[in-house]
DNA sequence: CTGAAAGCGCTAACAG
DNA sequence: CTGTTAGCGCTTTCAG
């Protein structure tokens, strides 16, 4: 390994000039300067990391923990930041925290070992106490996918209650009036925000989400299935169904048409979170297209001027919107009697 | 930040000591080492990762340089490595190659400024040449899902061709006689391999594949369309689709489907991969599973140990099977006329 | 069994 | 404009 001494000596400087030159700093003679810049090509010299960091108390890393990157959604996620940290070159050290606050916690101490000051974190379960006595401690912790007021300012998040509106408006822009709802309870927040989003859409036409039409189960697609299968059982009439997620869309899509039910004919899907998986099921998925890869990069960078103490803004909160992505899984309702 | 001397300060001994007690190391006194762990315990002191990695030269890091995270496959990859990394006290290092070999060879450089010595490396692109030259600059270098002989000991990789083979025992024991193929060109040898494995299966039942019934495009969803297109194309019959992957796979059935031809009654079709999507699509999708996780596993471990040359047995290879997961895309095959 | 001391590779004052 | 020097936090001989 080519040390910054052995550039030294080859160059017959001392290592002090050799670092100005790697780091295009400060003064150095026009000629000493390619004197030294040639001798690091030619020894092929690259600084050790390590050593900077131990010096600079800081690495060009940053940290990501998310519950399961082999989850479509947190590889994409990661890629994002994986692109974004590779702008600034930066590198990226992982954590799958397996929905553990234990993991979660463990995790993130051993990016602090290693120095790791820009940190990015999907947190699902840890309470927020927890989150904002974090933030405390680390400036360049940013977390992302959730909203915690107290530390808005370091929250990169989805507005999932406009998903929802927008749901609602559009279907019922296709003439829908006769929803039903496929949901998750076991997670976070968001489907609550997202059906919520829903409601105001239909109260702001007249309309309402009939409580028996509203059926829970878990977030992928066996929970679809069986969430769908229960309305399919009340007996009750809908033209469009709502999942909470595209997981959750393809569950209800499979049970409505193992029972004959047409989708989108009879009765129209949307999901939510534009998943690759909604160009591979059949009818391809209507979704909410939720802007991973953008929040990703952005909340990145955040995360990255944060633990340099160079963001120029406080205060302000990053909010991203979701946007509908229109594929086959949704049709215009059949005209129903108008007349009363 | 707590370093080791304030530990040692603490403990009224000196830095040594600590180091001792840490590493679980050396001969330190019964009494003294309880002492040191209390306080290290009251200081919740936690060493400094990049320090150590400067005097010794290596950190408990792994890289992993794969084309492109947000690919399911690639997540499932990196997830089973983040889980053997984590099992063995190793961090992740991750780089998207981008399916380019001068950002590959800066991912695994700049791997190397980190100190990281054991490196995972999913190359498509780069010569052999290049990987041969660099599995002997770094011992702790594996190459995953692909075979190079010359480096064989250092290669995690998969038995396509046997893959092939299952498949087409398995679809001939369904009763299938008249196969078509949708398959790759621009990737590595996979495809290739995998229909030569299908013909060799043929081949022993006395069958044979139609040159005008392969039909090669890219591989991916749409890819899959283009090719069965061509396919039906060609008007020749067939009862069986043996697909690259599984999004040529999935690709295939909507071209089929939208052609008013049934899957599994009419035509079968089969995957491979076992991607998550083959639970998503419908019929849901037969196909051969890919041990993704469990290679990923075990690619960890032997990078780690190479690394730490403490790897027990030498010229041994590495290759895993692939195996059948049947699901709903392949039926047993019409009866034809077997009176001649 | 324990401590002193050297040094890993680099940066950042401080001199000159 | 350039060199000297003192560490960053830790491990590891080498003495004792």
């Amino acid at each position: 390994m080519v040390t910054i001494k052995d550039v030294a000596k080859a160059a017959g400087v001392s290592t002090a000039t050799v670092s100005r030159v790697v780091h295009n700093g400060g003064q150095v003679g026009d000629e000493c300067r390619a004197r030294v810049k040639k001798v690091i090509e030619e020894l092929d010299y690259r600084p050790n990391v390590n050593a900077q960091a131990l010096v600079k108390r800081t690495t060009n890393t940053i940290g990501l923990v998310t519950p399961k990157l082999s989850m479509s959604f947190f590889g994409t996620l990661a890629s994002g930041v994986e692109t974004a940290a590779r702008d600034n070159e930066y590198k990226l050290l992982m954590s799958n925290s397996l929905y553990e606050t234990s993991t979660e916690l463990d995790a993130i101490n051993s990016l602090r070992e290693h120095n790791c000051t820009a940190i990015l974190l999907h947190s699902e379960y840890s309470d927020e106490q927890t989150l904002i006595k974090l933030t405390k401690d680390i400036p360049g912790l940013v977390i992302i996918n959730r909203f915690i007021p107290q530390i808005g300012d370091r929250c990169v998040w989805l507005d999932n209650n406009s998903g929802g509106i927008q749901i609602g408006e559009y279907l019922i822009e296709k003439g829908h009036q006769e929803f039903a709802v496929v949901t998750s309870i076991y997670q976070n927040k968001d489907p609550e925000l997202r059906v919520q989003g829903l409601k105001t859409a239909l109260a702001n036409h007249q309309l309402e989400l009939d409580p028996d039409l509203v059926a829970e189960s878990t977030a992928n697609i066996e929970g679809g299935e069986i969430a769908a299968k229960a309305l399919l059982e009340s007996g009750k009439k809908f033209t469009a169904v709502v999942a909470y997620n595209d997981l959750m869309a393809i569950g209800a899509m499979n049970v409505l048409q193992d029972a004959g039910v047409k989708v989108p004919e009879e009765v129209s899907v949307i999901g939510f979170d534009n998943l690759f998986v909604t160009q591979a099921c059949r009818p391809k998925l209507t979704t909410m297209s939720y802007p991973v890869e953008e929040m990703a990069a952005y909340a990145t960078e955040l995360a990255i001027n944060l633990s340099q103490n160079k963001n120029k803004v406080k205060n302000r909160t990053h909010l991203f919107m979701p946007y509908l992505v229109e594929r086959n899984s949704v049709a215009q309702a059949k005209v129903v009697d108008q007349t009363r």
